[in-house]
DNA sequence: AGTCAAACTAGACGCATGTCGAAGCAAACC
DNA sequence: GGTTTGCTTCGACATGCGTCTAGTTTGACT
């Protein structure tokens, strides 16, 4: 039980939600699970989390490495870290004694369609 | 003073973010001004009120046809359309009795952007 | 003027959330 | 085994946020 990627509890909670928001309306239950996914990017430091493991070289990044960032304390970055890994925005595995985390570039996607505009808008 | 659009009062609050998340670390400044607007849509309501005031004919929607879709009361509607036009995300008008919001589609597109996957990713 | 309807504001209430220090776990190293 | 380092969990605290009822404003229509 050691070395394994840890998924996010829901990892497809997002699944049918391809098509722009602007081209048709989101049902109640649509509304319900892309919601966290964008509560989760509501905060500045976790916006910014998710852009310094994105953005690190070969796409992940350890803990430690993200901790320097901020001026919050540890355990608050390790719950902020569990947030986005709840909503599958990031992915975390163990690797001896560090933790790296990396993005998720799918549900990023997924939410990136979801707020673009569809074809044939007259702005 | 009256017909007069009530524009959000930092509609350019987001104006150099125009790169995706993952291409390079967002600044602190960057994220401070980003996040209001992921926190605006990390409701279910303003969700379906976006998606519903986009896709509505003719691309604006009165508050009246708003307000019957929710299970909440008018105030609380109000008060989450207060939430969108803050960040730019709706913009309203008065007609009249009517008061009529429609999407802010540079913004919506600004964020999309945000999360968009840069060219060449690996995936 | 008086009235009515649409929308917003004010104030209050309870739950959710961001933050911390302290304690707990897991892996490596002596 | 004991210790150290990296990260998470726990419990507590203050603030923020979604919701409501009640009251206010704005415009239209007699």
């Amino acid at each position: 039980m050691s070395k394994q990627t840890v998924r996010a509890p829901l990892p497809l909670a997002l699944a049918d939600c391809h098509t722009p928001l602007t081209a048709e309306p989101l049902s109640a239950d649509q509304a319900e699970r892309l919601a966290p996914s964008f509560k989760a990017l509501g905060d500045p430091i976790r916006l910014r989390l998710l852009s310094l493991i994105a953005s690190f070289e070969g796409g992940e990044a350890c803990v430690c490495d993200l901790t320097d960032a901020f001026d919050v304390s540890a355990p608050t970055i390790s719950h902020h870290l569990k947030v986005l890994r709840e909503t599958g925005l990031v992915a975390s595995e163990r690797r001896g004694t560090w933790v790296y985390y990396r993005a998720e570039q799918t549900a990023l996607d997924l939410l990136s369609t979801v707020l673009s505009v569809p074809q044939g808008a007259t702005a």
